[in-house]
RNA sequence: CGGGGCGUGGCGCAGUCCGGUAGCGCGCGCGGUUUGGGUCCGCGAGGUCCUCGGUUCAAAUCCGGGCGCCCCGACCA
């Protein structure tokens, strides 16, 4: 018998989401509660999201470096918010060498604080700033419920770590971090983001102000997809970042923290993925296009092979990402459904009737069915599917707009808000509530505030919480 | 940590109530057949039935302890 299709996403999204991590191959589950081995097909996917976020961190004057994994557990209390948020999901080595340690190590949840402390040796003069570091690494939090890629107890992840001599030029920076993430998710993940700022109760454990980029799923939830932190001068102070100014006084450094991880990868599966399985942005697509040569009888395997070769060399040579499927035993509609499954935005078919026309067949994941199904001529087959590729990156992108613009609403008051969430809707209302009215909301609805987005409405109206005039609106959504 | 469920070849499950020495589907290997939307047939490999103890002539099955995992909540990139 054939194997059984993926369940539906309108039936059980979250059985479809875990079904499509397996079955496309992109991670396997690990003998560790929480963490999962990250296969092949799903680690390029990271890489090239590592890709895009490198070059645009370079082009704005940022340095890779790398920090320890571990770090001695005073460090993580000095900064008194840091300490609350953390606290509860630290992994902590208390033994090492067969013998107890004199201080506990803490396996990195974030760098703040030893980041933080390289900084204070290395920042003497203003001359030494702005210092702009990012480092690429692994993480750890104990967490106690975990999904593959959304959230895990190790995850991969990259976090900036700048300081600056004044607040404005931090504040600048934060958002300037915000911006490339926003313009990578658009640009190269096809995933289009609300940017904004978080609540108090949202924001990142010992920073000034947090910005986010939220995206929407395709079961309607929001995933944070990357956070920008204006740390003002609470770390500053606690590691004693400080530096002297041209006119030779004493102060404090302005830092900043911002990170995109793994969890980007169920994003992306998230936010395209259909019933028919993943859905690939070619700019994150290991494989661009898969040629499946298709072979009658075994006469015609070498003169079909022979243009499959000649195709994929054509097209590798125009830096297109192609795979050849040479798999023996799999029928060609099994392949289909298997490179469909794996989100592959170009397949193209070479059987003998191409061979002797000259023809290729290309069908596009994003259109399903014959309507996605072209004939070109293969001396075309470069500039043919390099537009098919660019043409599917928007038509992603612009799926995906018109899905979250159609899911929005406008309430006017709290009541309405219920009804939006209860529908699965993002609301978005007028908001000048407390923590404690904010808290209520997400006690009786679920939802809570995703962002203050910066683009905001000319006229914003009363709070629905406290009926007084706002001076912003708040996006309201249940999130992952 | 509260509520629910489950541990049996790689994966998904049946068998447990009523004890008799393990079976099905997928996957895997070999041979043939097929190939433009999930081919078909045959042969074959693969299991300390989570663990420790007890009852019994005999335990996947009954009894007791332990461990682990999954789902739903609270916490979270």
């Amino acid at each position: 018998m054939a194997e059984q299709a993926v369940t539906a996403q309108s039936e059980d999204f979250s059985r479809w989401y875990n079904e499509i991590v397996y079955r496309a191959d992109l991670a396997a589950p690990s003998p560790v509660r929480g963490c999962v081995i990250i296969k092949p097909y799903g680690y390029e996917i990271w890489e090239g999201i590592k890709a895009g976020l490198d070059r645009r961190f370079r082009a704005t004057g940022h340095q890779n470096a790398y920090f320890p994994l571990f770090i001695p557990e005073s460090y993580i209390k000095r900064e008194a918010e840091h300490v609350e948020g953390f606290s509860p999901e630290l992994a902590v080595v208390t033994h090492a060498g067969g013998k107890k340690l004199e201080e506990p190590l803490v396996v990195r949840p974030t760098s703040e604080t030893v980041i933080g402390e390289a900084f204070s040796d290395w920042i003497q003069s203003y001359r030494d700033l702005p210092l702009l570091i990012n480092q690429w690494a692994n993480v750890v939090r104990w967490e106690l419920r975990t999904r593959p890629f959304l959230r895990t107890a190790e995850f991969l992840w990259q976090e900036g770590h700048t300081a600056h001599a004044t607040a404005a030029e931090a504040e600048a920076e934060t958002r300037q971090m915000l911006d490339i993430y926003a313009d990578f998710a658009m640009d190269d993940a096809a995933i289009p983001v609300i940017k904004g700022e978080k609540s108090r109760l949202e924001r990142f454990a010992g920073a000034l102000r947090t910005y986010t980029i939220e995206a929407m799923m395709r079961d309607k939830r929001a995933l944070q997809s990357a956070t920008s932190h204006n740390l003002g001068q609470n770390f500053a102070k606690a590691f004693a970042i400080d530096y002297l100014s041209e006119n030779n006084v004493q102060a404090y450094c302005w830092t900043t923290s911002w990170g995109m991880s793994t969890r980007m990868v169920g994003a992306v599966v998230m936010a395209h993925g259909d019933d028919k399985g993943l859905r690939l942005p070619p700019k994150l697509a290991p494989y661009q296009v898969v040629i499946v040569p298709i072979v009658r009888r075994d006469t015609q395997r070498s003169a079909v092979m022979d243009t499959v070769e000649r195709l994929r060399a054509t097209l590798m040579a125009a830096d297109i990402r192609v795979h050849v499927d040479r798999r023996d035993g799999q029928s060609p509609g099994f392949k289909f459904n298997d490179w469909e499954m794996r989100g592959v935005p170009v397949r193209m078919e070479i059987g003998p009737k191409d061979v002797e026309n000259g023809n290729a067949v290309l069908a596009r994941r994003d259109v399903p069915g014959r309507a996605g199904k072209q004939f070109v001529s293969q001396a075309s087959i470069t500039d043919v599917v390099r537009d098919l590729l660019a043409d599917i990156q928007r038509s992603l992108l612009d799926d995906a707009r018109a899905f979250r613009d159609s899911h929005i609403v406008d309430v006017a008051d709290y009541a309405q808000l219920c009804d939006a969430v209860a529908a699965g809707e993002w609301a978005r209302a007028a908001w000048a509530g407390s923590d404690i009215d904010e808290q209520r909301v997400k006690d009786e609805t679920g939802a809570t505030i995703r962002c203050f987005p910066f683009d905001q409405p000319e006229r914003v109206g009363k709070c629905i919480a406290t009926g007084e005039s706002a001076d912003k609106v708040a996006l309201f959504a249940k999130a992952y």
